[in-house]
RNA sequence: GGGAGGUUAGCUCAGCGGUAGAGCGCCUGUUUUACACGCAGGUGGUCAGAGGUUCGAUCCCUCUACCUCCCACCA
């Protein structure tokens, strides 16, 4: 920790602060000071520790929200308590072009314009996103300069960036080459309105309240016929065939026979496949439609079956669907085909039925499974490596439970399909000769590896965002190049991200970070909870939105960060109400009001914060233990990521211990009316001490109003974000100022409580006495020592050390024995109240005893519960003792 | 259909084998010269229900009820 005291003085500020709070009037004066000095840039000898964070790229597809504002203030806290501890630490910023959801963005945009992104041309239409992408950059990046975040802006970085394009091709070529990059046609999720595939995970499967139709086939020299159940009869217009089970008795007279195509005409086998066929269900009879149904599709391949596609990209049914159904909507099919399957009796039954359907996880547009030519990873291979990693704890999640997902999902992983019919991203470095031929290659080749033809067209389609992103922790650094970035700050430390994205993004950074560089991208994950305001998620149309930046506004950055930490709990929810909010910045405003107050007696001469040499008194000793414990929970807590367990620690200290004790007690010795002027040095330097450990404490939450009172308790602007975070001290810890402040306190708040109970108002003259009898040598020593204060503190009129009077309330208080007595008589109220805490006393002590006649319990029971729970007897046992003296 | 998490003070949430906690709210008092975004005191909980393990359970186990979320190709 730096010496306070020898650093010399850089500015001339007032030691002023304005008597009210502000925080508009100085934060952004303190971020471009940080920025302006290199803050941010990792600093310190190359033999210092790193800490290095990447964040997690928000979409450029506007501003950000709350969620981004909870990971962001998380980071900082863990950049800032790192780098006041002295690591050299990065934290890297940028941006991520998020092919389909900037996409949809700039559509929308066209189309209030009514423009097509097809009559604007390919070209003109990706100006238009980069146009619009280099405005959301700046907004995203005021937003999170305005929220104090300390990243090093001189590397930000954006996906589409060359060198991370470069990136993306290195990395497809490489996993084509290694045969784990394939192209085929297959069944895929299709989203008719965006007109792309997308993966798995991009579909939301939501409930829906639907029908189950029963239609009979009829089937060649069976008079039944066959009855197949289907949610989707238009797709029966492109079956090619039925399946049953080959063990199901009741279909087993279909065996070998063929079925006729109602309304088409089409002669379909009927196969035999136990694979598809769930003997349970239905009527044990499948329409099998290659075409439209992934499993379908798989089947058709085992069996050698036709695909006929039916539903085209654009949802409307094709050419192949029949002249009185093509160019007909898939739901108006749907209607048309039920009409004319009533129409010929077939339609056996309809009944409901509720099932999962897949929407578009961007336009929530139902999705078609749709047989087309994709680009797909095959995973298994990459995600083998990646559950080995977590299970050896090369990554660890926080919290853990987060694993058993993680492990849940990669075991079970399927193929990733990564290309998109879209126009903004990467484009797929494979290039199409005009004999069918592909050469994949990172640089645009001049002829086709295969066949030497120079016509060669580049696939159209681009990959998906996440093929990018999870190259992210190295590629911003640079690679596939061995830049010295790499070598020094990958892998990184930390990622702190929502669990929403854990598969999208957190499983195929560990598989690609471990395919790619052979270390995974980070050793530990913290996931956090996502916001809800009032235990409801976010939604405009609730009317709950927070907006960062309005809240900022309205709170300050400071406050909204340390509401945003002290909420970030363990839970898959982080509750944030506008309450919570002002409460914080209530915080901050009692911190400043606290440092004005600190500040005002610091006037004549600046202490230097070094208590150490002083001829410290007991609520010193006290505030300095109590110090050390605090600074030592701050940085137990962080290094667990309980942000709001750290959070609390700092705030409770400094309002109930700093403001509500120690500056109460120290007031009459500070005034000067009250004590020696070496106890009056005591109490500034201690003051000073507290005051700048606290600011230091609270600086990775509260980085703006910490550094603005920072600059003017120790006079130097802009370096707190630089200077040693406070440890815990041993040689502070004093358990015997601890006890006896604590006694002197609790003393303090039943003489408060006691003028409650007899109405009495705040100023009413109190006796106490203290009975020497019942004390501990030290604590009494000690509240000797202390007795002025506690007359202070309490307003008594008389304090003295004796056995209570007769006719004075007793009590024992932190084991004191006490008595208490006003001017005047008790009352029957007074009285009753007193009643009551004795029938409480009554009733615990009697639990006490039947404990303590348990032979189980005094046999089995550690001797020191057991011990516990006897001396606790006996207090309660003195306190009641104390009490009905009185109160007969 | 699988899986995970939850049910603790009026609200939002911590705690998790040995006397129930915080913030906010509420009540009472209070312009004590840092702060009314304050100070002081107080009210408020059969820790979802039922069993079990244990000397002892809000905390561990089982079941039940309700709620959340994730995953899933049952036509």
């Amino acid at each position: 920790m730096p010496e306070r005291a020898s650093l010399p003085e850089t500015t001339d500020a007032s030691r002023r602060l304005e008597k009210t709070f502000d925080p508009a009037s100085f934060e952004r004066r303190w971020y471009a000071l940080w920025e302006a000095e290199g803050r941010f840039q990792p600093s310190g000898p190359a033999s210092s520790p790193r800490f290095v964070m990447v964040i997690p790229p928000p979409n450029v597809t506007g501003r950000l929200h709350i969620g981004h504002a909870l990971g962001r203030t998380l980071e900082d806290v863990l950049a800032r308590w790192k780098r006041m501890q002295g690591y050299r630490v990065l934290w890297v910023p940028g941006t991520d072009h998020a092919g389909i959801a900037t996409q949809m963005v700039i559509e929308r945009k066209l189309a209030s314009e009514g423009v097509d992104r097809r009559t604007l041309g390919r070209e003109a239409f990706v100006e238009r996103v980069w146009a619009w992408k280099r405005e959301a950059k700046d907004t995203i990046q005021n937003q999170m300069k305005r929220l104090g975040c300390s990243l090093d802006w001189t590397r930000e970085r954006f996906t589409l960036d060359p060198d991370l394009s470069r990136a993306v091709r290195r990395a497809f070529v490489q996993l084509y080459g290694e045969g784990l990059i394939y192209r085929g046609r297959y069944v895929v999720n299709w989203c008719p309105r965006c007109g792309t595939a997308v993966s798995d995970l991009e579909v939301v499967h939501k409930e829906v309240n639907g029908k189950l139709y029963q239609i009979r086939y009829d089937v060649s020299g069976l008079r039944s016929g066959a009855v197949v159940a289907t949610t989707r009869p238009e797709t029966m217009l492109g079956d090619t065939a039925l399946a049953i089970h080959p063990d199901d008795p009741r279909t087993a007279k279909l065996r070998g026979k063929t079925a006729i195509l109602p309304i088409v005409g089409r002669e379909l086998p009927i196969i035999e496949d136990p694979i598809l066929v769930d003997r349970a269900f239905g009527t044990g009879i499948v329409k099998v439609t290659p075409a439209h149904d992934a499993n379908d599709f798989a089947s058709g391949q085992r069996h050698g079956l036709a695909a006929v596609v039916v539903i085209g990209p654009d949802a409307r049914m094709t050419k192949e669907a029949g002249p009185d159904y093509e160019g007909l909507d898939r739901f108006e099919a749907r209607k048309k085909v039920l009409e004319r399957l009533a129409a010929e009796n077939r339609l056996v039954a309809t009944e409901d039925h509720r099932y999962a359907l897949g929407h578009c996880q961007r336009c929530d547009t139902i999705i078609e499974p749709y047989l087309s030519t994709q680009w797909f990873v095959k995973i298994k291979p990459l995600a083998e490596p990646a559950i080995r990693a977590v299970e050896r704890g090369d990554v660890v999640f926080v919290p853990e439970s987060w694993a058993k997902t993680y492990f849940a999902w990669m075991e079970n992983i399927h193929d990733w399909c990564i290309s998109r019919q879209l126009w903004w991203g990467h484009r797929i470095p494979a290039f199409h000769c005009d004999n069918g031929h592909i050469t994949v290659s990172e640089e645009t080749p001049s002829a086709c590896a295969t066949c030497g033809s120079g016509r060669l067209e580049q696939d159209p389609d681009v990959l998906d965002t996440w093929f990018s992103s999870q190259l992210w922790p190295f590629s911003v650094f640079g690679w596939p190049e061995e830049t010295t970035d790499l070598k020094v700050f990958y892998p990184t430390d930390v990622l702190v991200t929502g669990y929403d994205i854990l598969f999208f993004w957190v499983a195929r950074m560990i598989m690609a970070g471990l395919h790619f560089t052979g270390k995974a991208p980070f050793h530990t994950v913290h996931l956090h909870g996502l916001v809800r305001v009032g235990g409801e998620k976010m939604s405009k149309t609730k009317g709950n939105v927070i907006d960062p930046l309005e809240a900022i506004d309205e709170f300050g950055a400071d406050a909204v960060r340390f509401a945003l930490a002290a909420a970030a709990a363990t839970g898959p929810n982080v509750s944030l109400e506008k309450q919570r909010l002002a409460g914080s910045r209530a915080f901050a405003t009692k911190l400043w009001n606290a440092s004005r107050f600190a500040l005002g007696q610091f006037e004549e001469e600046r202490p230097a914060g070094s208590p150490e040499g002083r001829r410290l008194e007991l609520p010193d000793r006290w505030i300095l233990s109590r110090l050390s414990a605090a600074a030592g929970e701050v940085s137990r807590k962080l290094a667990l990521f309980r942000f709001d367990e750290a959070a609390q620690a700092i705030y409770s200290f400094v309002w109930h211990e700093l403001c509500d004790g120690y500056i109460e007690m120290v007031k009459p010795r500070l005034s000067g009316s009250g004590g020696q002027p070496a106890s009056r040095e005591a109490a500034r330097e201690t003051l000073a001490r507290c005051l700048t450990d606290s600011l230091a404490l609270l600086h990775p939450f509260m980085p703006f109003v910490t550094e603005e009172i920072w600059e003017k308790v120790v006079g130097r602007a802009g370096t707190l974000i630089v200077s040693g975070f406070p440890r815990e001290r041993p040689e502070w810890t004093d358990a015997r100022a601890q006890r006896s402040v604590e006694a002197l306190r609790a003393l303090v708040t039943r003489v408060r409580n006691y003028r409650g109970e007899r109405s009495a108002s705040p100023t009413e003259p109190v006796d106490l006495t203290i009975d020497r009898a019942s004390s501990e040598v030290e604590t009494l020593a000690d509240l000797t020592e202390l007795a002025p204060l506690l007359s202070h503190l309490a307003r008594l009129s008389s304090l003295s050390f004796e056995p209570p009077p007769e006719g004075s309330t007793r009590d024992v208080v932190a084991g004191i024995g006490v008595g208490l007595s006003l001017s005047r008589p008790a009352s029957s109220a007074d009285r009753s109240r007193v009643a009551k805490t004795l029938s409480e006393l009554d009733e615990e002590i009697r639990s006490l005893a039947v404990k303590l006649r348990n032979p189980s319990f005094l046999d089995r029971a550690p001797a020191a519960v057991v011990e516990k729970t006897r001396r606790r007897l006996v207090e309660l046992e003195q306190r009641r003792a104390a009490l009905a003296s009185a109160g007969a």
